[in-house]
DNA sequence: CAATGCCATGCAACCCGATTGCAAAGGTTA
DNA sequence: TAACCTTTGCAATCGGGTTGCATGGCATTG
């Protein structure tokens, strides 16, 4: 995971530091959306505003997408390849208000909203709640 | 408005609290999402706490619901009339990232979500986020 | 009417995730 | 080596949300 990590920084241009290759490749193992707080807690040798400055670094350079589960903590999670965060690239999530898991449902695109004359959509945040598979 | 917020929480059967008719006043006479600051700020001599609790009640009896649209405080809307708040009520909220006002988009349902394989739906958060037609 | 009980309100304090100021550490360049 | 820029760690702060507690208002009961 350390060498996918150094790789993926490589690709995206971004200075592969130690705690940047730490927090990704962290990401990249458990690969489920993960808050500044479980890394912290996973990577407990590691200052939290360090991770925290970290993943804002990651979102500039679209390494990872930040995720409002509603859960009262942003998610993080590595964009899939190709992924630029563009509105074509945004798709749902799902959280589980059981075990608090918040998957990227990759399979369904998200579909084109009517909106009102003159408004435009730029981004969005599209998170459907209930129970995953499993959890009761 | 005033009677207009008494005949809906006679409807809900919330008891008709001062706090609660100005709340709710408010919330029908600027007919858009509005946060607890912005009720604390428009109703400058009630306490905040106060404000707070009442949102949570309308809530509770279905008389508001609360739309995260990602700017960090949570807005609150009135329910349209025949609302549960059940999956069929909801709807897509638009967040205009200019002016920061929330609108509900009432007139398109929200669409069957494909899910994974034994993953339930019981609620969902769909924000859209732009521009809207006041704003450049 | 007086006593009792319940709920709503106001005030202050607290919680907690997010964010920032600042100095030290690391690494790069001249 | 010296100057410079970026990253990191630590501590403090911010801000929305939430809660404990005492008071106040109101209705019910005797
Ligand atoms: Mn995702
Ligand atoms: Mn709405
Ligand atoms: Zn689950
Ligand atoms: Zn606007």
């Amino acid at each position: 995971m350390i060498d996918k990590a150094e790789r993926l920084l490589a690709v995206k241009s971004v200075k592969p530091t130690s705690v940047r290759i730490l927090v990704l490749a962290h990401l990249l193992k458990d690969a489920k959306a993960q808050s500044l707080k479980d890394l912290e807690v996973s990577l407990y040798n590691t200052d939290r505003s360090s991770i925290f400055r970290t993943l804002k670094t990651f979102e500039e350079y679209k390494v990872v997408h930040s995720i409002d589960d509603g859960s009262g903590m942003m998610k993080y999670a590595v964009c899939a390849e190709g992924c630029n965060c563009d509105p074509k690239d945004l798709h749902y999530h799902f959280y589980c208000t059981n075990c608090s898991l918040t998957y990227c449902l990759l399979d369904n695109p998200i579909p084109i909203v009517t909106l009102p004359e003159n408004f435009k959509m730029h981004q969005a945040n599209m998170v459907i709640k209930g129970l995953c598979d499993k959890c009761p």
